[in-house]
DNA sequence: GCGACAG
DNA sequence: ATCTTGTCGC
C-alpha cells in the first residue's frame, strides 16, 4: 500500500501543475455550488447545495450515496471523496463551486478542491477546518474559522473575495447548508 | 505502541 | 468523518 500512495504521491505532484490560477470577476458569479460529504457505515453521502451570488438565497439542492471505497489518509483525502462528489455533481450548473478540503493549501499543492476543480473545469475554491501540516504559508487564507486556498481556474485573492460574502458564523455558510443536508434530511 | 494532519 | 449526555458559557 505504501508503494501505491508513493505512486500517487508523484501523480498529485505533476497534476498541481495543471493547476491554473487566474482572477475571476465576482460580478460574474451567479450560481455558487457548496458539496460536502459525511458517512454513515460503509456509505458515503455527498450533499449538494445551490445558491446565488452574493445573497446566497438557495436556488436547489441534491444528495447523493455511494459506497465507500478508500480509507482517510491525511494527504490523500481526494481518494477517498472524489466520487461521491462526482456523483452528486453530475449534471448541475454553476458558476463557481466550494469544496470541502483544501486546494493548493497541500504538501504537494493538490488537495481535493484542486482535483475536483480540474475534473468538473470549473472554478473551484478549497474551503477547510483545519491547515494541513506541510502546506506552505501563503498558499491559502484564514477567514474567520475556515482555510481557504486555490482549487483550480481562480487566484486567491479572488477566491477571497467571493468567500468573503458567504461568510456566516465564520464559515460560508453554501457549505454550511451542505454539511447539514449531508447529515441529515432536511436543508 | 505512541502520536496525530483536510474529512 | 463518526462514536456520544449533559453541561458550561457567550
Amino acid at each position: 500500500m505504501q508503494k501505491k500512495l508513493e505512486r500517487i504521491a508523484a501523480a498529485q505532484a505533476k497534476l498541481a501543475r495543471r493547476v491554473v490560477e487566474r482572477p475571476v470577476d465576482p460580478g460574474n458569479v451567479r450560481v455558487v455550488a457548496a458539496v460536502d460529504v459525511s458517512y454513515r457505515g460503509n456509505m458515503a453521502r455527498a450533499a449538494l447545495v445551490l445558491c446565488t451570488f452574493p445573497d446566497c438565497e438557495v436556488l436547489g439542492s441534491k444528495t447523493a450515496v455511494v459506497d465507500v471505497t478508500f480509507p482517510y489518509i491525511p494527504t490523500y483525502f481526494f481518494l477517498r471523496e472524489t466520487r461521491p462528489v462526482l456523483m452528486v455533481l453530475r449534471g448541475e450548473e454553476f458558476d463557481l463551486l466550494l469544496v470541502e478540503g483544501h486546494g493548493r493549501a497541500h504538501p504537494r499543492g493538490y488537495g481535493l478542491a484542486s482535483h475536483i476543480g480540474l475534473l468538473v473545469g470549473r472554478p473551484t475554491i478549497g474551503v477547510a477546518k483545519g491547515p494541513l501540516r506541510g502546506a506552505p504559508e501563503g498558499l491559502f487564507k484564514r477567514m474567520g474559522k475556515a482555510y481557504v486556498s486555490v482549487g483550480h481556474l481562480i487566484d486567491l485573492e479572488s477566491a477571497v473575495r467571493i468567500i468573503e460574502p458567504l461568510l456566516e458564523g465564520g464559515y460560508p455558510r453554501p457549505l454550511r447548508l451542505a454539511d447539514r443536508l449531508s447529515k441529515r434530511e432536511t436543508l
